[in-house]
DNA sequence: CAGCTATATATCGACAGTCGTACTATCCTC
DNA sequence: GAGGATAGTACGACTGTCGATATATAGCTG
């Protein structure tokens, strides 16, 4: 099975979720926080990705509540979505580091050859 | 400046002219050795990413040659370019690294919880 | 020499996931 | 009672990728 490219904000629902169950406007203040605020989940996005997680078997429901009269809708990350945020997770520290490698010989050889930079 | 996401066709384009000018098609090459196999980009993405990033400055054209009949379009990538790629990089690790941490506090809540697995 | 593979680029409709926006509803604070 | 935070629903628009088709040259095999 090989897996294909997972986006950010799906990819940060999972990571959300690797903790322990939450509701859908708890994954957005969840990611925003675990991303150093960089990340901003939209309500669009993230309902319609638990939807298709949990059709995929990654995610499932884990109760509704009611909490202070307003609907709470919980979910929990399934093993098949832990193990492909482990997946998706190595792919991408593996890409980083590659790009990075390429970078520094491409540092080297810039200072290598100085007219390289102005032809 | 908020760096926003990237794909990883257009992230093996970045990452594969990181070491030096290449072809269109030497990039394909590239990138699938790169990434051992995994990426294969297609042409319609690969030509319309190079646009895409050209007139976004992160990649330029280095000339045309025309090589056993055939001819080859060369692309290098700019200072932006790498500089892009490199944050690019850093988001990736991060959020890789920001993944296994929530997944390692999740196998220990597991573990140290067993009712929890079949509730 | 016909057919296939590899090299090399161009183009285009279809699709998936995200964004942006608007809507409903409750609770709390100023 | 206006505004903001909480909580969820719905939908059209946009963007990058996919898949397929096309053109052309070179080299190999039957």
């Amino acid at each position: 099975m090989t897996t294909t490219e997972m986006r950010e904000p799906t990819f940060f629902v999972l990571a959300s979720l690797a903790d322990g169950r939450k509701h859908g406007y708890g994954i957005i203040k969840d990611a925003a926080e675990l991303s150093d605020g960089r990340v901003s989940l939209k309500v669009g996005t993230l309902y319609a990705a638990l939807e298709r997680l949990q059709s995929e078997g990654l995610v499932a429901a884990a109760g509704d509540e009611i909490v202070a009269g307003r609907l709470r809708r919980y979910f929990e990350l399934t093993e098949s979505g832990a193990a492909s945020l482990a997946d998706e997770s190595e792919r991408q520290a593996l890409n980083a580091q590659r790009a990075r490698a390429r970078l520094s010989s491409r540092a080297i050889r810039v200072a290598g050859s100085p007219q390289a930079v102005t032809p």
